[in-house]
DNA sequence: ATCGACCCAACGAATCGTCC
DNA sequence: GGACGATTCGTTGGGTCGAT
């Protein structure tokens, strides 16, 4: 073991050790700490400044441990693990992993590194997920920005940290100006922002003020709109209260709010007033408008930007200010804005109301409709029934009229009329006729004017020469008797006198057709119907019944 | 529907300048 | 000199969008 006064080390931020020579200059020993592959450089003991005497550690080193030389002092490499150098092999380093593990296990504190000693942060976990934390390399996320950092390496300046030097604090007309830039943009992303900053950066040159970012004046306005409630009788500062009013107006520019009551009063109380109350747990209003201002920029568009240049031209800022502060705590100022967001929550529910009265009109229309197409549907049935049974009529009158007989006499057809034949007729009472035809015909023509007693031979019968040779026998023709073909009769009068004993008449009149049946010896019966005109309701079917008269009756 | 890359806003920590 | 404010950095969570 060495004289521990003589020998000075250094362990760089990596872990390297490195010890000063006799020659004055910084010599990394042991293994290297990144390769670090070998496991045999694994020295037990104590291997941290600890052990070390108080003049072990010389920072910064005089030679620079940025800038290592090869170890020509003894020939040995850097990397050799182990070697000959003069030192005490407790002063050898484990890896950093291995040598917190064991420190650990033998109850040991691992050493402080010297880079980022300074830095006072203890990397605790934010309880809510935020916050700084220290980085590690293991660590998967921010690939990009972390593999800028390794790639950019340890030498790379970075830019200072901490407030800019001549970065004055913001003076009230620059947070006047901004809040009047807010108010006319209604930023809500960072398109809106850069708006801001331009004009705001062209009013600061204007006026001798300094410049501000996009980024700062956006943390400056989000700042006030964060600024919690004062404890005691604290009074709202002006530009603190203006900026709780351009962020409501920032909400209902982005539309995404819901419309309801007890959000517009919560809303109102809690921006306009800051009570004495030291409740803690009230949150200041951009935090509960916070999802209103999400993914809403094409809202943005729509809205364009007013010239800046009136609002250049009011007065000194101060009386600005006054006369801000005035107008914001006059009572009358806040009874109107208060009546005005009444009358935009009364607006909303009316235009609901007349939304929901819309839908109902417009569902009775349609079952109105309905039922006017059902009704006409039903009504087209009934003039299509109402036809078809005129048809019928129609179809049964025509039939009536072409075949009236076989339709009105309900009696199987009858045979064919015999045809004509010569008859010799002889009365009693002296005198003779001869006629062509039936006998039937013949007395229907002549039984009243002759109503003596007569006998009838056929002519043509062969035995007709012998029966007038022994005077008329006297047997009246027995067959039955035809039905038409009189030669006598002109009319359209048909008689049968047949089995069933009754006469059916027709009467082909085009507007009172008459159909009459007698029936012998005492019933006729005279079927008839109205007018026949086609433009009248359907014909009426009238039967004349009577007992040796007639007597109309509708069928 | 799921997953990964990417973007953005919010937040806290750290640092340093300004102001009283 | 201390309090306060401005600025930067890093992290987290949530949302969007395209690929699968």
């Amino acid at each position: 073991m060495s004289q521990p006064n003589e020998i000075r080390t250094w362990i760089d931020a990596s872990g390297q050790p490195h010890y000063l020579d006799d020659n004055g200059r910084w010599v990394p020993f042991g293994p290297r700490v990144q390769p670090a592959p070998g496991g045999g450089q694994q020295l037990p003991g104590p291997t941290n400044g600890q052990t070390m005497p108080p003049n072990t550690f010389v920072f910064p080193p005089t030679a620079g441990p940025n800038d290592p030389t090869p170890n020509t002092h003894s020939g040995v490499s850097a990397n050799a693990g182990p070697s000959n150098i003069p030192i005490d092999p407790a002063l050898v380093p484990l890896p950093e992993s291995d040598s917190v593990d064991a420190a650990r296990i033998r109850g040991d504190i691992p050493v402080p590194k010297v880079a980022g000693s300074r830095r006072t942060t203890t990397s605790k976990p934010d309880p809510k997920g935020k916050g700084k934390q220290r980085r590690t390399v293991d660590e998967g996320k921010n690939k990009r920005k972390r593999e800028e950092i390794e790639e950019s390496g340890d030498e790379e300046p970075k830019k200072v940290k901490g407030r800019s030097k001549g970065a004055a604090n913001y003076r009230d007309d620059e947070i006047a100006e901004m809040l009047d830039l807010v108010e006319d943009v209604l930023p809500l992303g960072a398109k809106g922002w850069k708006v801001i900053g331009d004009k705001h950066r062209e009013w600061a040159r204007d006026n001798r003020r300094a410049e501000r970012s996009d980024k700062s004046l956006e943390l400056k306005y989000k700042a006030l709109v964060r600024t919690t409630k004062p404890t005691g009788d604290g009074e709202i500062p002006w530009d603190v209260d203006r900026a709780l009013d351009i962020e409501r107006e920032i909400v209902d520019k982005s539309g995404v709010r819901k419309l309801e009551d007890e959000d517009i009063i919560d809303l109102d109380d809690e921006a306009s007033t800051i009570s004495d109350n030291d409740d803690d747990d009230e949150r200041p209003p951009a935090k509960k408008q916070k999802p209103a201002v999400a993914r809403a920029v094409a809202i943005k568009v729509d809205t364009p930007l007013p010239p800046v240049t009136t609002r250049r031209s009011r007065g000194p800022a101060g009386l600005d200010v006054l006369n801000r502060l005035s107008q914001n705590f006059d009572p009358a100022v806040q009874a109107a804005r208060e009546n005005e967001r009444t009358a935009r929550s009364l607006q909303a529910s009316q235009i609901q109301t007349l939304s929901t009265q819309i839908r109902d009109l417009n569902s009775t229309v349609t079952s109105l409709r309905t039922q006017l197409l059902e009704s006409e549907r039903h009504r087209h049935e009934a003039e299509r029934r109402a036809d078809r049974v005129e048809q019928q009529l129609h179809m049964e009158e025509m039939f009536r009229r072409v075949s009236g007989r076989r339709e009105i006499s309900y009696e199987r057809p009858p045979p064919p009329p015999p045809p004509p034949e010569r008859y010799h007729v002889r009365y009693r009472d002296g005198g003779e006729a001869r006629f062509y035809g039936h006998p039937e015909d013949f007395d229907s023509g002549h039984s009243a004017s002759t109503p003596s007693p007569r006998q009838y031979l056929r002519m043509d019968s062969p035995s007709y020469e012998t029966q007038l040779a022994a005077g008329f026998p006297g047997h009246p023709p027995t067959r039955p008797a035809p039905q038409s073909h009189s030669h006598h009769s002109h009319s359209r009068r048909r008689a049968n006198t047949r089995n069933s004993g009754f006469t059916l008449a027709v009467s082909p009149s085009r507007h009172h057709p008459r159909i009459t049946l007698s029936v012998t010896p005492t019933t006729t019966r005279t079927v008839s119907r109205g007018d026949v005109n086609d433009e009248e309701a359907p014909p009426a079917l009238h039967i004349d019944a009577s007992e040796e008269g007639t007597k109309e009756d509708e069928v």
